[in-house]
RNA sequence: GCGCCUGUAGCUCAACUGGACAGAGCAUCAGACUUCGGAUCUGAGGGUUGCAGGUUCAAAUCCUGCCAGGCGCGCCA
């Protein structure tokens, strides 16, 4: 992944390095011009609210102590409105405290931005954003949830910055394994099975088709030949080939349906299939490609690289010939500023070489390759074979009913419709944010507690203090009718509502940190730091009690900010917030 | 054998890309006024950041060498 570092800053970071680079270049003059100061939120709320380390790093250009440096950098210019303290501590760190007022003002400014004041870096840009992916004829098992759900919160990401965003599909839809399933299909197939459950039927078909292919080379050669059949447009294999399709797609969209996730294209690898032997030629014709074992091959030993083979022995194209024909056709049709695959860790040496060779015939578009850690059981990998796969629609399952049995201990009255509806936005809730929660590439060992939490850091917690503050205000409005605190000033004079207060300030940075570095964990930690500062606020000050009606009114306020940027978030992550959970 | 990745509290993970006493959740223990919703909150215990060197004002983070694990290495995707 050429993930380039980027230096994202919110609004008020901007702000103060840019006062403090002032200072800087006043006290030293153009020693500092190139000088990039970095304001970041303070470590430690003792310190501040926020804090600059560059004065350190100035020591030996300026041969200072760095407390000089920062204390000199400080003392160039005057206090701006902006900050009640500016000190320095430590070997040189300059902590910021801002006041209180500005604070309130910045927070203000923030809401009455559209979509939280997220900022549009992708305005004009397209991006495509490859993920989910799964075979057909092979039913989505919990090894394909990770795929999509990041996917999908980049997804999310991004189009709330801005960017026009295709989300494709990359169906794997073509290759050898259908000249197994043809011909198991017209041996094995169960009519009412597969009537009954049509994937795994199929699923059921291959297997058994591939074992006896190990075991009998002349099933293998039938096998073959079933395949050269589609591939020369057979109709009779055609049409079969079709219908594995339409069976495997139809289970798809359910389940993508349960999680709320949706494409703006599904074109699978055979979309791409006519395009192959043209890459292979072009290949050739710049001198990439050469002969080797039969095969046609690009050797990639200067990158060290293992060698990347592009068309078979028998004639046959690979998935980097696949990728690239791909590629070259997602340039042509969107010309977007990047693209993005979401896949396991397995496939980095793919995409190096596939970037590599892509690069190597002309494509100058970003390529970046998101990889995740793989999904693992306690006792090892998943294998159909040793038949502990879960799948995915068991999972879900699971997840609903867990949260079933909850809503039902807490809100007996709750009509059954409701309850149902309820249950899957938090079941799935948990699930996905149990993804979401860590980096991305940490490998995940499956265990249903952990899958399915319910409390602590996982999305009940969030949902739960989401639901709390429409609660909240929903008595708010019955207690005080006609009280609009839409407008209030906002009073942050204790430090439970300051730090709420600096927190809704992070949602912008969190967001664009989390979608340059692919990360929607960083989202996720932040949602759950903002739930978890609104909860402390929650237990220790009143809102409806509050001592003074300009106080009451300013709490209020700051809980329906919460409450929309947990919304907000929540929604990035793919996430529902019910009004009541 | 080569390449990529990982190693942080009993467990699952953070640490804003080199910054201040390494932070959360789970589990354990002790607490929370007449509940603005207890799926919550407050607090306690728990650490030689795999090991050994090095780089510098500063290292979990960068470099070197070990140790342990995961994944990948010419016709599967």
């Amino acid at each position: 992944m050429s993930n380039e570092p980027t230096f994202t800053v919110g609004r008020t970071e901007a702000e103060l390095a840019q006062w403090l680079k002032a200072g800087f270049c006043a006290a030293f003059g153009e020693a500092c011009n190139d000088l990039l100061v970095r304001v970041i939120p303070a470590t430690d709320p003792d310190f501040g609210d926020f804090q600059c380390n560059d004065a350190m790093a100035l020591k030996k250009t300026l041969g200072k102590a760095p407390r000089a440096i920062a204390e000199a950098a400080l003392a160039a210019q005057p206090l701006p409105d902006a900050l009640a303290k500016a000190e320095v501590a430590g070997p040189g760190f300059i902590n910021l405290t801002l006041s209180p007022s500005w604070l309130a003002r910045q927070v203000a400014e923030q809401a009455a931005l559209p979509h939280g004041g997220l900022p549009q870096p992708g305005a004009g840009k397209t991006v495509v954003i490859d993920y989910s992916s799964p075979n057909v004829a092979k039913p989505m098992h919990i090894g394909h949830i990770r795929s999509t759900i990041i996917g999908n919160a980049i997804d999310r990401m991004y189009r709330a910055l801005g960017y026009c965003v295709i989300a494709d599909n990359h169906l794997g839809d073509w290759g050898t394994q259908f000249g197994i399933i043809i011909k198991g299909f017209r041996a094995f197939v169960d009519p009412a099975r597969l009537a009954e459950s049509p994937v795994e039927e199929l699923e059921r078909i291959y297997v058994k088709s591939y074992e006896q292919s190990k075991a009998d080379p002349a099933w293998l050669d039938a096998c073959r030949q079933e395949l050269v059949k589609l591939q020369q447009g057979d109709p009779e294999n055609l049409a079969l080939w079709k219908q594995f399709i339409d069976l495997s797609l139809e289970e798809f969209s359910r389940i993508y349906r349960r999680l709320d996730v949706s494409f703006d294209r599904c074109h699978g690898e055979s979309h791409y299939n006519a395009m192959l032997p043209g890459v292979v030629q072009q290949l050739e014709a710049v001198g990439l490609a050469k002969e080797s074992d039969g095969a046609t091959v690009v050797f990639l030993e200067e990158e060290k690289l293992p060698v990347c083979i592009v068309r078979k022995k028998d004639g046959g194209f690979n998935y980097a010939t696949s990728d690239l024909a791909t590629v070259q056709s997602r340039v042509a049709e969107f010309a977007p500023e990047r693209i993005v695959y979401v896949t396991d860790e397995r496939q980095q040496d793919h995409f190096r070489q596939f970037f590599t060779i892509s690069r190597k015939l002309g494509i100058t578009t970003r390529l970046d390759h998101v990889w995740f850690g793989l999904m693992r059981l306690p006792e090892g990998t998943f294998s159909t074979r040793q038949g502990n796969v879960i799948k995915l629609d068991v999972l879900l399952d699971e997840a609903e009913s867990r949260a079933r049995a909850i809503i039902q201990a807490s809100s007996p009255d709750m009509p059954e419709i409701e309850q149902c509806e309820l249950a899957r936005a938090v079941g799935i809730g948990a699930v996905k944010y149990a993804d979401l929660s860590h980096d991305p590439r940490t490998m995940i060992v499956f265990t249903w507690d952990r899958a399915l939490a319910l409390d602590g850091n996982s999305g009940p917690y969030l949902q739960y203090a989401h639901a709390r503050i429409c609660s909240l205000l929903d008595k708010h409005a019955a207690q005080f009718p006609g009280e609009d605190f839409a407008a209030a000033e906002l009073l942050l004079s204790d430090p439970a509502e300051r730090l709420l207060a600096l927190q809704i300030l992070q949602f912008p940075v969190a967001v664009v940190r989390a979608a340059e570095a692919y990360k929607p964990s960083i989202l996720a930690e932040y949602l759950f730091a903002l739930a978890q500062a609104y909860s402390s606020f929650y237990q220790r000050l009143s809102v409806l009690k509050a001592e003074a009606p300009a106080q009451r009114l300013s709490r209020a306020r700051l809980c329906a900010l919460v409450a929309g940027v947990l919304r907000e978030g929540l929604g990035l992550l793919g996430i529902k917030t019910p009004r009541r959970i």
